[in-house]
DNA sequence: GTGAAAGCGCTAACAG
DNA sequence: CTGTTAGCGCTTTCAC
């Protein structure tokens, strides 16, 4: 009838008193069972049931002790993509008994840096962060003060920073050579209205490819940017085609920046009653797993999402190590090609 | 050149040092600007941001003060209905600044009480669970210890919780009805191996609508249950066609646990060349982005997915008002017909 | 208006 | 093996 546990927290103080031991021999009991008399223990750990002792995480924190929590930026954890890689970084985590903060910035920078602040006010064990902010300084700092920062697609460059990787400009690449391959060249390359640097990167991959074949990129590759209201982006993009198909007819591929705009290119192709593949080729990005499914299937560039997250939870787990180097994982996308891309049709 | 920023965190005791003053006068600084003088504020800030100081979170919760973090436990975070979930806990968290801790639990009861006790340690501001357990004495001992807990679609009861929930009894019974009016009599409700909470439910009120019909449901309802590997639930969906069709070809129609199933049985109907709505209905759950724009569109349930979450959240918020009452709020599905559903062929 | 002091729950020497 | 002690960084009375 001891167990008074149920009402409220009791701390080690409890413990100790219900065992009949001292605190210490309580912290023993949980950081070196080993080296504490058996029956002690046993007393010690029944004492802890009976008052229901939960560890203290934050008290522990101060003493020095690492957080299990690790922050995740991304620019919306809603979006596919970044559920799936945030599903990566939880799988790595959550064997090593971490957990994964999850944050979204709507790519905006303000929102992020004040991220960062409460995710370094929390002492977190790190930061994954895909930033939209160009300007690394502030994530330097951050990881200066002695938060770990693990950049995900954002270019290293000579930052003192791990990172990891799909390189997107391979990925921009695989899309235009394909559609070049085909016979396509007047191509629109559909981004949002905020150009993070992924899809920059990814557009001047197609632009290499293109002047690569002697074709002219300002001619071939058009530049169009859809408004931005993250929420619905599918339904912005069924609206942009129409505004595609009016102003640009010759056009005879379109390069999307993700499956999701992807999925309403093709829903605005379809009511405008523009075929795909026929009238007009569509290519994705991401891979997602309706991609497969659309009909037509959707030809897109595959990104290993998931192990992404695990390679950048694994780095920040690693930055633990005492002889820890930062270090950057490249990952390759690649391209799927399906039903959604054909050569172009003869009369333009 | 006093500017020492950037090495190593500094504390409350720095700034002192530096603003020539004690920590409690910069403490108050800091929550109770009003009742020091101007100029020494001025100073301890100039201070602050001169050593680059970064309150600390975990001291600061040691004192009593609440933790902004939020525990969110879910089956699977990169689910897109619980993606959406999450993002409407985070939108109501973060006008209160806080922040979601995003869990999964893979169906897996072990998984979620380890989770409970990771939460509980972290002494989180409280959690918002889908649990996949059905027993509910874990959740009131965490509730009871101090941690509140808010429920999602999982039955209140009497318990002393608060919960939120989208009612699943009636999105069978939509479901089931649409169904129904359209003349099909031998229907298959797929779900998973395991079977949570709403999917049970969701059942059952296709089995009332049925019966309340006159129809008796032991043979117009057929259970139909996939293997279990979350990952790929998708070609697991299509796969388990291949055997309703098979054992099964009496079936004019399909109840899909949620709209990723669904993706993966419109495929594997496509691929056995089983037209739809044609030789066969399809009805999802969820309606996710691409439900719509499948084809054919799918016909599925809808959940308010994001509102659920914010829900969720504010109800969280509410727990710190002294005069807070345990309280649950409810949602209504609704149907959204579209083309893949249709009165059942002629001839059987 | 400002500072001194106590202590939140825990860990980590160090003594016994 | 077990207990004593001294803080971790911060908030909060309570004197000055």
């Amino acid at each position: 009838m001891a167990n008074r546990e149920g009402l409220r927290r009791s701390g080690m103080r409890e413990v100790a008193q219900v065992a009949g031991v001292s605190v210490s021999t309580v912290a023993n009991v949980l950081s070196r069972p080993s080296i504490v008399a058996p029956p002690t223990r046993r007393r010690v750990e029944q004492a802890m049931v009976a008052v229901g002792y939960v560890p203290h995480g934050p008290a522990r924190q101060l003493r020095g002790l690492p957080s299990p929590i690790v922050g995740s930026v991304t620019l919306d954890l809603a979006n596919p993509f970044y559920a799936e890689l945030n599903r990566g970084i939880e799988d790595a985590l959550s064997e090593a008994g971490c957990l994964v903060l999850a944050c979204s910035t709507d790519l905006q920078s303000a929102k992020e840096r004040q991220l960062l602040a409460l995710l370094q006010e929390q002492a977190v064990r790190g930061i994954i962060i895909s930033p939209i902010d160009p300007d690394p300084t502030a994530l330097l700092q951050v990881s200066r003060r002695g938060t770990p920062v693990i950049l995900i697609d954002h270019p290293r460059r000579q930052l003192d920073l791990c990172a990891v990787a799909v390189d997107d400009v391979v990925g921009g690449e695989l899309a235009a050579e394909h559609l070049l391959s085909l016979g396509h060249r007047r191509i629109a390359f559909l981004a949002g209205a905020i150009d993070p640097g992924p899809v920059a990167r990814r557009r001047e991959g197609a632009r290499r490819v293109l002047a690569a074949a002697g074709v002219d990129p300002a001619d071939a590759l058009v530049d169009i940017r859809m408004s931005d209201h993250p929420r619905s982006s599918v339904s912005v993009a069924a609206q942009a085609v129409e505004q595609i198909l009016a102003t640009r007819p010759a056009l005879t591929a379109i390069i999307c920046l993700n499956d999701t705009a992807a999925l309403g290119v093709l829903e605005g192709l379809h009511t405008a009653g523009v075929r795909v593949p026929d009238d007009i080729s569509v290519v994705g990005y991401d891979d997602l797993h309706f991609a497969a499914r659309l009909s037509p299937a959707l030809t897109t560039v595959h990104q290993p999402k998931r192990r992404l997250g695990r390679a950048a939870a694994e780095l920040l787990l690693d930055e633990e190590h005492p002889d820890h180097t930062h270090r950057e994982v490249h990952f390759r996308p690649t391209l799927r090609v399906r039903a959604s891309t054909a050569p172009p049709p003869r009369r333009r």
